[in-house]
DNA sequence: AAGAACATCAACCGCTCCAAA
DNA sequence: CTTTGGAGCGGTTGATGTTCT
């Protein structure tokens, strides 16, 4: 695999044979690496700084993991994906011992396709058929992710659920889309994506950080589940700052035209910090909203909604210092 | 068995970002 | 404020491995 060694003012390219592997790792374990560019030099190899910045970021570095995705490793690229887009960087930071490089190859060569076939559009995570029909397109939809998710999941569940969740909204894959994306009117329980857009638009620079506050956290096993109106605090933000267990609470969403029930299982995360987009929703909402009640309203209603939750957060310093 | 087609993934290229001068 | 250069990112390439016909 790889390409040709091709030789261009004396700087070798292509494959890297065991003896530069050895080179390259034995000077940066006893030099780290330094400036790049000089790393070559030093280090007796006639590579350019960036093909060993490379070979050693996505291959030799000793904490990288190798070898096959886990199904929590997939469904989280795709969840990050979802919101990310491509940014596999800001993806590879959610999955320890992975380079943005394994993930992105990862992406394009199993789960894109795995997707396109399901009837899914990689790029925003929509299904493909949802847009060709009056006719329920939601149901088609929830149809196309239990599908997807029969597809992925071969053993027991916990994994965020925020996956089934954002499949239900726009999945931005920029900032600009981000923005366009609060534009049209939407199904109301899209709201737990509209609090990561609107979070991202207004207290954050860039959709990096973000996703440094995406949950995905260590899930907690065996822990008694607890009724999502039991989350009620009058400071939501230090409910899920000091709180180690959140929520596991059933919970039932109507899609728009309250014809179609759908099930959704949350999971319990375990952190210091906020871990997941519907706790927050709900525990904003606790201001009389109601913790995960269904609410039909107009996009005007949830325009003001947002307005409400947004100034709060500006107002509130310890929601900020999470980010 | 052999060639074609497809899949995989290490590595390169060109671009952007950002800090320092 | 502008310029410069290093680092990092995402898209793409292409050699090699695998499957299909």
């Amino acid at each position: 695999m790889g390409r040709s060694p091709s030789f261009v003012k004396g700087v070798k390219k292509g494959p890297w044979t065991t003896e530069e592997d050895q080179k390259l790792v034995a000077y940066i374990e006893q030099n780290g690496h330094g400036s790049w560019r000089a790393l070559p030099l030093k280090a007796g190899l006639q590579r350019c700084g960036k093909s060993c910045r490379l070979r050693w970021t996505n291959y030799l570095r000793p904490d990288i993991k190798r070898g096959k995705f886990s199904l929590q490793e997939e469904q989280t690229i795709i969840q990050l994906h979802a919101l990310l887009g491509n940014r596999w960087s800001a993806i590879a930071t959610h999955l320890p011992k992975r380079t943005d490089n394994e993930i992105k190859n990862y992406w394009n060569t199993h789960l894109k396709k795995r997707l396109t076939k399901m009837g899914i559009d990689p790029i925003t995570h929509k299904s493909r058929t949802a847009g060709n029909t009056n006719l329920s397109h939601m149901t088609q939809w929830e149809t196309a992710r239990l599908e997807a998710e029969a597809r992925l999941v071969h053993g027991p569940r916990r994994v965020s659920n925020f996956y089934q969740r954002i499949h239900h909204g726009v999945a931005p894959v920029s900032n600009k889309s981000l923005v366009s994306s609060l534009s049209p009117p939407q199904p109301p329980y899209l709201d737990m994506l509209k609090a990561w857009q609107g979070i991202s638009l207004y207290k954050l620079s860039n959709v990096t950080e973000l996703a440094q506050c995406m949950p995905i956290v260590n899930p907690v096993e065996n822990v008694e589940p607890l009724s999502l109106n039991e989350i009620t605090t009058e400071d939501p933000t230090s409910n899920w700052k000091n709180s180690k267990v959140l929520f596991n609470a059933p919970e039932t969403l109507k899609d728009e035209g309250n014809q179609n029930m759908v099930e959704m299982s949350n999971t319990i995360y375990e952190d210091g910090y906020l871990t997941d987009a519907l706790t927050l929703t709900n525990c904003l909402r606790n201001d009389g909203g109601g913790g995960g009640e269904n609410r039909d309203c107009d996009f005007e209603e949830e325009t003001s909604y947002w307005s409400n939750i947004l100034d709060k957060l500006g107002n509130n310093s310890s929601f900020s210092s999470v980010f």
